[in-house]
DNA sequence: CGGGATCCACTTCGATACTG
DNA sequence: CAGTATCGAAGTGGATCCCG
């Protein structure tokens, strides 16, 4: 039972759009991190891994671009900076959402099969 | 209210891991194309969009070899081929449905944005 | 602290042509 | 039909150093 081929060019489109959208390595650990109120510079690329400054800093022009994190700077001194998810990136919660359940899953089965082949 | 280090850190590792699995530009819409009953070759490239036969059958060996999808040859003449999805690869489908139907709305957006633009 | 500048290695992808 | 071979462009990310 094929689905109809102007269906499956659709959901084929639009995952598309969104593989564009959370493209790169580090974009949704990004978005993830400040998502749970990581929000300084330093301390999104201390959680995130092994990412080096301007990395981080492309990929957060790029998040800022697309509306999904709003920078705010702080006139103190020395300068202070946060980022901020916006609403629209909120919408984006329940596909991380199976997206890290599926790589925890993942991570169990891949853990199961070394131990069968020892 | 900030989780604690560990849960963030073990979320941002969990999704990379799923970002890893599904890498590349081709992956998931391939996978969406044989989960919807195309499964020959020529089809999925077809279905696929723009993709040469020499990426197409890289993506395919890829997902052949983590167990997304089987390979079945046929003895026929000509040689007929059907990539089939594997039990493990449904497991992705909850994702993938949210993956779809964020970029539909997604769409949605940019196209009112656009409009509001003009 | 929050980045920018420069350089480079590597991968990925695409175009084109060809084969069993 | 189902791929492989070859080449090259382009993007992506990492290393390192520097700046206000």
């Amino acid at each position: 039972m094929k689905k109809d081929i102007q269906t499956i060019n659709k959901e084929i489109a639009y995952i598309q759009d969104t593989l564009y959208v959370i493209n790169g390595k580090w974009k949704l650990p990004i978005l993830i991190a400040i998502y749970n109120g990581v929000y300084r510079f330093r301390e999104i690329q201390r959680y995130v891994g092994a990412i080096t400054p301007k990395v981080l800093s492309n990929y957060l022009k790029d998040l800022e671009e697309n509306k999904l994190v709003i920078r705010k700077v702080f006139d103190s001194s020395p300068v202070l900076v946060e980022y901020h998810i916006t609403e629209y990136a909120k919408t984006l919660e329940p596909m991380m959402r199976e997206m890290v359940s599926w790589g925890a899953n993942h991570r169990i089965k891949i853990s199961q099969e070394s131990k069968t082949i020892n």
